[in-house]
DNA sequence: GCTTTAATACTCGGATAAGTCCTGTCCGAGTGATACCGG
DNA sequence: CCGGTATCACTCGGACAGGACTTATCCGAGTATTAAAGC
């Protein structure tokens, strides 16, 4: 999986923290030491998907599209690694002995079955937590976390 | 995720039905019109991980190492995908503020978290499934299959 | 002093290289069968 | 005719290229600010 996921989606937690105001993605790679190009390629990512919008120009950036809380995990993999299954069903029975050439093995073949059923429970779970989820956990753990990210934010200005 | 994996799960279930007999990549490949010696490269693995056994020279090939019901699909992805997840979480939260240097963030990071229960689902519910299972599967919509491979295995010594 | 305007600095956006892993191929080591030779 | 032996054909096994995707970088298009000039 591309490693660009992890950094939406901690990029994602910080701008819900962000109270609304449009974070510039070199702020946004200075909070972790991230290549700030290549997290802007992530971001733009996320706004095709629109789960953020931008704004260009001075006092431009990025900020969530809509709330936190219709913002899946899922919807970050997505939109980062794109909508492709892991596997990738390449109906090879279609070359086998009494294959059928008008049969659609992708859902014919049990194992290809059995492989998109595991997916399924694998995306159903991420599915079920939003970034706004993964939000009221971290401040259950760490209350300061917010109001921390708002200060380092604010002291990037320079 | 590795295409390998198709293949071998098709070779094994093939490979269940070969009544006990070795049986070469050769063959294998040829069931389904593919290359041999990168099918060759994929059952190398799984007889590294313990799944096959292998005989080299005339009458030598390759047959299960154990009975199809002990051979879960999670066996075979992590013996041709490796053993990793396909989240790596690369502990970013390091690089932040207030940052603790000893803590273990691939367990504490709630992101984190969140993708390896995901991940978690997904294995387990490879792992109860079975070559064995796939194999009942596909008799009961098609029981000739076994006689069939098996014909085909036989026509193919030529 | 106020308005208009032009320059400016800053941001996103997409197009462009470098690195890494997957895909595919080849040849050598080892082994069992086979054919030949000698008794 | 039978046993031993050397050859041989066949298989797995790992080492070796080609291609695709991920990772990383750079420069251009667009915009709000800012400063200056004119009224």
């Amino acid at each position: 999986m591309n490693e660009g996921v992890e950094w939406a989606m901690h990029s994602c937690v910080n701008l819900s923290w962000a109270s609304g105001e449009a974070v510039t993605a070199k702020r946004l790679a200075a909070f972790y030491n991230l290549p700030t190009a290549y997290l802007n390629k992530q971001l733009q990512a996320l706004t095709r998907a629109g789960i953020l919008t931008s704004v260009s120009g001075p006092k431009g950036g990025f900020q969530l599209a809509r709330d936190p809380r219709n913002i899946s995990l899922l919807d970050i993999v997505v939109a980062i690694d794109g909508p492709d299954d892991a596997f990738r069903c390449m109906e090879i029975l279609k070359e086998g002995p009494g294959a059928d050439a008008r049969a659609d093995y992708t859902k014919v073949c049990v194992i290809s079955q059995a492989m998109r059923g595991a997916e399924l429970t694998y995306r159903r779970e991420l599915a079920s937590r939003s970034i706004a989820d993964i939000s009221d956990e971290v401040v259950r753990l760490t209350p300061a976390a917010p109001d921390n990210t708002r200060n380092r934010f604010a002291n990037l200005k320079s």
